[in-house]
DNA sequence: CTTGACCTTCCCATGTTAGTAAGGTCTACA
DNA sequence: TGTAGACCTTACTAACATGGGAAGGTCAAG
């Protein structure tokens, strides 16, 4: 058993997030000790460590509540580990397709900018007429 | 003169947004009639149009004030202009690296993945033991 | 004069994280 | 025993940009 900074420094979630998780029922309420603190095992701290894995591959905490569920469920399917997964994969590449767009237009403006002392420069042109896009 | 709805759709900005910028100072206050409603000139509706693209090209509020700032500057030095473009593509640039790198760890662990009736999946193995990451 | 479409301000919610304040608890050391 | 300092607690605030809604005023057309 831990306190919280602990169970924090063992997993990299924040004891802010670790509290916020469990306000927002990501995570079962932790047992408390007489005093009030947050009792934490190692099993817990595994269960962080699983959500701190799946924010770094970018999950919402809603997918990461999902997997949680699954990881859980003996009985899962793997297809529908698969299926978040792969939404997820088809959001991040909406989202790199996005980003890349505005990357290559704003490159394209700016190697065209003298980027000098003088006024005059495409990307302010592009932004105020409409450059055509 | 229009109202703040005729703006909204001759700018793509929504009126909601319009009365936000002006809140937070990117844009001045607009005139009002006697009735206390919001009055724009078409130059108005240009200014707002310079904001919904420079969104499009995914510059934050902040970024787009001083964008402003040196659309409005006709002594202004090109190279202030290049160097905010700059940046943000660096921004850019770097978020896109992030999402990639999650899209390819999830790709390679969904393809592991049977995605059928069964339980076992390399996706939660991975997030359970951190898969050597 | 009424109806419906517009406008006004104000508050709330989103999603995730961090900061801060005011107060209680624990530990180690003198 | 006392106390300092490190920890814990809750609760509120902020960030970012946007949307939603309520309660009420205004305008134009019929």
């Amino acid at each position: 058993m831990m306190n919280i900074g602990k169970a924090a420094a063992a997993s990299g979630v924040s004891a802010k997030m670790i509290r916020y998780y469990e306000s927002i029922n990501l995570l079962a309420a932790a047992r408390r000790t007489d005093a009030g603190y947050r009792a934490y095992t190692d099993e817990d701290v595994h269960v962080l460590r699983f959500i701190r894995r799946a924010r770094d591959l970018g999950f919402a905490l809603a997918d990461i509540g999902e997997l949680l569920a699954l990881w859980h469920d003996q009985g899962r399917a793997s297809a529908d580990v698969k299926g978040i997964a792969l939404a997820h994969v088809a959001a991040l590449e909406r989202k790199i397709a996005q980003l890349q767009g505005m990357a290559d237009t704003l490159r394209t403006l700016a190697a065209h900018c003298h980027g000098d002392a003088r006024p005059d420069c495409p990307i302010l042109t592009d932004l105020d007429a409409g450059g055509g896009r």
